[in-house]
DNA sequence: ACGGATTGACTACAGCTGTAATCGTCAATA
DNA sequence: TATTGACGATTACAGCTGTAGTCAATCCGT
């Protein structure tokens, strides 16, 4: 499975949320501060395909994309990756920075102590 | 100041431990596990003083490189883009990832553990 | 049936990345 | 002093990314 590079992440984003969508639905679901083309749009629809990271379902004389990666499965390489590559796979750090500049919320730290909670519990 | 690459990182992670190196002791201190050439590491160097992320200091007839961007300064916005970008700023599923098989130290455990009481005495 | 809209296929193309070879120069050494 | 080796500078080049134009086929409305 290639990598999926950042611009095909939003993609796979909305797709995570509603599968079987068709390019134009995707441009559409695509927040309106992107101003990428329906045209770049089908392009990465397709490079994401060829990555075997979407499959497609024929609709008539359109397709539909849907994700064949999950994205629990992405989401968990990619965050190993990169606390690897920036933290030595330490979680701490990362919580240290986004705690700076008060950027979680009530219900994010809840989570925290309970997975907290939890490793401890382990043992 | 421009993205630092995935392959690029190596090379600041060294420089932010240790700066002041030339790059044949950059490529040294590069893990045995790395094969890239000498020339390789050069170019890469290269690349991050364009960049603006190094700047050298001449020494006889070569350079010793410093880090200009700070690791906490790189680290932290790095974080913000990939937690923003995969999970739309939360922490707590990056701490969930990490901590599913394991990869969680007893000190990072207890380092997270802290950050919490910390960010909850913030009220 | 015709003309505009829509769709996937194909092509384009510049910038970034990863990896390295080559070249000219200077320094140390034999 | 002639050679060898280390150094930065320049050049190379393929693959990946980001963004889009063009084209041929097809569908839909009139």
């Amino acid at each position: 499975m290639k990598r999926i590079a950042r611009s095909e992440l939003d993609l796979m984003n909305i797709l995570w949320e509603r599968p079987g969508l068709a390019a134009s639905d995707v441009h559409e679901a695509l927040s309106s501060s992107d101003s990428r083309s329906l045209q770049t749009i089908k392009t990465l629809l397709s490079r994401l395909v060829e990555k075997e990271a979407l499959r497609v379902e024929r609709d008539g004389r359109r397709y539909l994309y849907h994700p064949t990666l999950s994205r629990d499965d992405h989401a968990a390489s990619a965050t190993r990756r990169f606390s690897e590559r920036l933290f030595g796979g330490r979680a701490a750090p990362i919580v240290a920075h986004l705690a700076k500049g008060d950027g979680l919320s009530e219900t994010d730290i809840a989570e925290l102590e309970a997975i907290i909670r939890e490793l401890k519990a382990r043992d």
